[in-house]
DNA sequence: ACAAAAGTTCCGAATAATGGAACCGAATTT
DNA sequence: AAATTCGGTTCCATTATTCGGAACTTTTGT
């Protein structure tokens, strides 16, 4: 019976909630997931809460500055997601510690340049190197795209370890952005294998048509930590033969910085 | 005797917590407001819970992504806050709505333009617009700043009905950043009130030595919403004259700003 | 003016958070 | 090497919060 009980709980926490602060987040990310601002009801129908509930948790949001309401009584994100990211981003090591490879890369390359870590299903960009202007643009840090249809996604998901990949390869919802967009489990794990054989990860206009490149994975050695490095071009400018060329440097990049991870984050285990 | 009850939790709630959701943002709070990560006791000697509780809390925290553990049990704030920044900012609409008057101010003033929300007692950078490079410089946006000695904080401020500027000025805890810091609620509120009178707010080097500012507030007319526009520039290139001299042209563009928001936002009440 | 939908409040029941104490493991000291 | 301390983690009965149905109020549309 207790058995049974146990098993049910943990089949269903498939889909983990963790506690109330789980089902803010759930709230925040059908309001992040939406292009318009939401209303009442509309967030009610996406959410699986009643009512009475759902009216508590958005107040508690909109209270912390997780949420803003407008005078329509429709929501946004709020103000103090900002705040946190901008101190996110400034303390973070990783970024901090790949930055002047990624400086290098783009110098040696010209392309612009990319970095993200694994998150979930997703991608989630940390920094960019590009063209010659200053540099970051506010929208594209931070911006999060699927692992199956990015280099950098790729890359990062080739190496974990296979029970991981098969975990995660079947929670995820594919989608066909341009007609060479990987759409199935297999050709997924198929891919991986190439990328785990070859070192890096390509991405042949499989997100956005007319975007190649070429990316390389980056681990901690204690496996919490999946990320990868690309570069990216304009497809009329970046030939096959250019992207194979970029190969070794952004393999190197990517050891580069495993390497100064290895030395400024932490010689133990 | 409910009367009694009633004040005293009113009264304790000046340092409101909202249940749950409250605490886990008070422990990133704590882990945002320092320079190094800190390790788990230095988490539990800075926040007021018991051991049990604080680790629970921030393996929640961890779980969802809003923190990140380091091998060394250090913690960083995490990812998933770029993320939903990113989507804060881009689909927020009155960045939206006022990002051409800002680029027009640029153009007008060839220097730096700035807008800003007020949070309680901070003002939160939501767009910024700068010298010829494109732009947006990740570090500066969604950055927090006091609103006792920024231009856009005292603007912002001096919008706000008597009452709540006492409330407000009452919490505010004032650090001198450089001589000219107003460090006194007394000082803080009779130049609020100069401000109103004048309908701009100036910054003579009172955050950073060196930096001058003009600054207009915008506020929403449900009084809800409290915000400024300034131009900022170097002290040896502006003089009291230009700063001056900018005055029409910040408040317009405040005013241009109002005038979209009623327009574009909602003729509504 | 009326009806229907949207948004808000209440309160007993159900659930999740609490926090003290015990436990583990890795440094550090004896 | 054995013992001790300290940082971190787990457990579980108690307690406080959240839950959620239903009643109520306001807004929107006809």
């Amino acid at each position: 019976m207790e058995d049974t009980r146990a098993k049910a709980r943990d089949a269903k926490s498939g889909e983990r909630e963790t506690g109330t602060l789980g089902k803010a987040m759930a709230v925040l990310d059908i309001v992040a997931s939406s292009n318009q601002p939401l209303r009442f009801t509309d967030i009610l129908l996406k959410s699986d809460q009643p009512r009475g509930t759902l009216h508590r948790q958005i107040s508690n949001l909109v209270e912390e500055g997780l949420l803003a309401v407008n005078r329509d009584h429709s929501y946004e994100l709020g103000m103090t997601l900002l705040k946190f990211a901008a101190r996110a981003w400034a303390g973070n090591h990783f970024r901090a510690i790949a930055e002047p490879h990624l400086a290098r890369l783009h110098e040696e390359t010209g392309e612009t340049v990319h970095l993200g870590v694994l998150r979930g299903t997703e991608v989630i960009y940390l920094d960019k190197v590009e063209g010659r202007q200053a540099v970051r643009m506010y929208s594209q840090i931070g911006n999060a795209s699927p692992v199956y249809c990015t280099g950098v996604g790729k890359a990062a998901m080739s190496a974990l370890p296979p029970e991981r990949i098969e975990a995660l390869v079947n929670t995820i919802n594919f989608r066909k952005f341009t007609d060479h967009t990987i759409t199935t489990p297999r050709a997924l794990i198929a891919e991986l294998a190439d990328i785990r054989a070859a070192g890096v990860a390509y991405d042949r206009e499989e997100h956005e048509l007319g975007i190649r490149c070429v990316a390389a994975p980056i681990w901690s050695n204690d496996g919490n930590f999946h990320a990868g490095v690309s570069v990216t071009g304009p497809a009329y400018r970046v030939t096959f033969e250019a992207l194979d060329a970029w190969k070794m440097l952004v393999l190197r990049t990517a050891q580069g910085i495993m390497a100064d991870m290895e030395t400024r984050l932490g010689p133990r285990a």
